[in-house]
DNA sequence: AGCTCTTCCTGAAAGC
DNA sequence: TGCTTTCAGGAAGAGC
């Protein structure tokens, strides 16, 4: 499931082919996750594609309309989240299709940019260059960037359990399920802690975890779990170094204690019991009848 | 404010 | 064996 590390794979993928291409038309299969398939097909053709970046876990393609007549013509972005199953991919014209590809963007050297999602949870949409920074600005702040600072402010307040808050592309963009529990195990912190409860020590930890992990799922091109390739159609390696995530039930690499799976924030986390202790009075472990233990010494 | 539930969709796996 | 049921999950929206 393709999550920043992966997006990030994928357009660096798209960057080596599609800056400068021209398109030359588009077909449509299925368009129940397009925003508007007609304005897809209508303003595609002609557009030259200028660049290909990441925002959180969406792709975004700058785009210059063909408008020889109108010279300033206003930038245009197709904006693609890969959803669950989403894949991008160059491929020759006449190189054999996949089942669920549903977007085909032919190219003016012979390849055409493909899309497909078996389970159509992904999205697809164009904004003007008059909406983009907006688009930006409701996502939240780029994990590899945001600072030590920031990150205490956007998160340190919050009574949501920090596993929510990780999870919120308002908060963070592009941390998902998977790198939110490997981080959390990195940093020793428990998925269903209430955010405002941690120490300083322990969201400074906590940054740093996201940080390192990002950056080392990305150097081995992101975790190929069930669907996930890149733009060369080509699988991940992270998913090898996953220490938590789906590994319930197997030792811990630090303690050998059993990885365990709850569900938090309405989505399954993985947790090493001993290393990642259980917020205090919180289910699974017995309520103190002391109110005075469940008072927050840390703040 | 933040939680749970539901919806979208398909294929894999479990259940019978 | 072959059918049916269950489950998984990113994000958005409803309702509490």
């Amino acid at each position: 499931m393709p999550e920043l590390p992966e997006v990030e794979t994928v357009v660096r993928g798209l960057c080596a082919s599609l800056p400068g291409r021209t398109i030359l038309d588009v077909r449509l299969g299925k368009t129940d996750f397009i925003d508007d398939p007609v304005a897809l097909a209508e303003r595609l053709p002609g557009a030259r594609i200028c660049k290909v970046t990441r925002l959180g876990k969406f792709v975004s393609i700058d785009l210059v309309p063909c408008d020889p007549a109108a010279g300033m013509a206003e930038h245009f972005y197709l904006v693609i989240h890969l959803g669950m199953t989403g894949q991008l991919a160059t491929r020759h014209s006449d190189d054999p299709v996949p089942p669920h590809t549903h977007v085909f963007v032919a190219l003016d050297n012979g390849r055409e940019l493909r899309y497909t999602d078996i389970r159509r949870f992904g999205r697809i949409l164009l904004v003007p260059e008059s909406g983009i920074a907006a688009f930006r600005d409701r996502l939240g702040a780029e994990p590899l960037e945001i600072t030590l600072a920031e990150f205490r402010a956007r998160l340190g307040s919050r009574r949501a359990r920090i596993k929510a808050l990780l999870l919120d592309q308002g908060i963070l963009r592009g941390v998902g399920n998977i790198y939110a529990d490997e981080s959390l195990f990195r940093a020793r912190i428990h998925p269903a802690r209430i955010a405002r409860n941690l120490t300083q020590a322990q969201l400074t930890a906590l940054h740093q975890a996201v940080r390192e992990i990002l950056t080392a799922a990305i150097r081995l091109r992101g975790s190929s779990i069930s669907d996930y390739v890149d733009a060369d159609g080509k699988r991940g390696e992270y998913q090898f170094r996953h220490r938590v995530y789906q590994r319930d039930g197997k030792p811990c690499v630090r303690c050998r204690e059993k990885i365990r799976r709850v569900i938090v924030a309405g989505r399954s986390s993985h947790f090493c019991p001993r290393c990642q202790p259980s917020p205090r009075g919180h289910k699974g472990s017995k309520r103190s009848l002391n109110p005075l233990m469940n008072t927050d010494k840390h703040r």
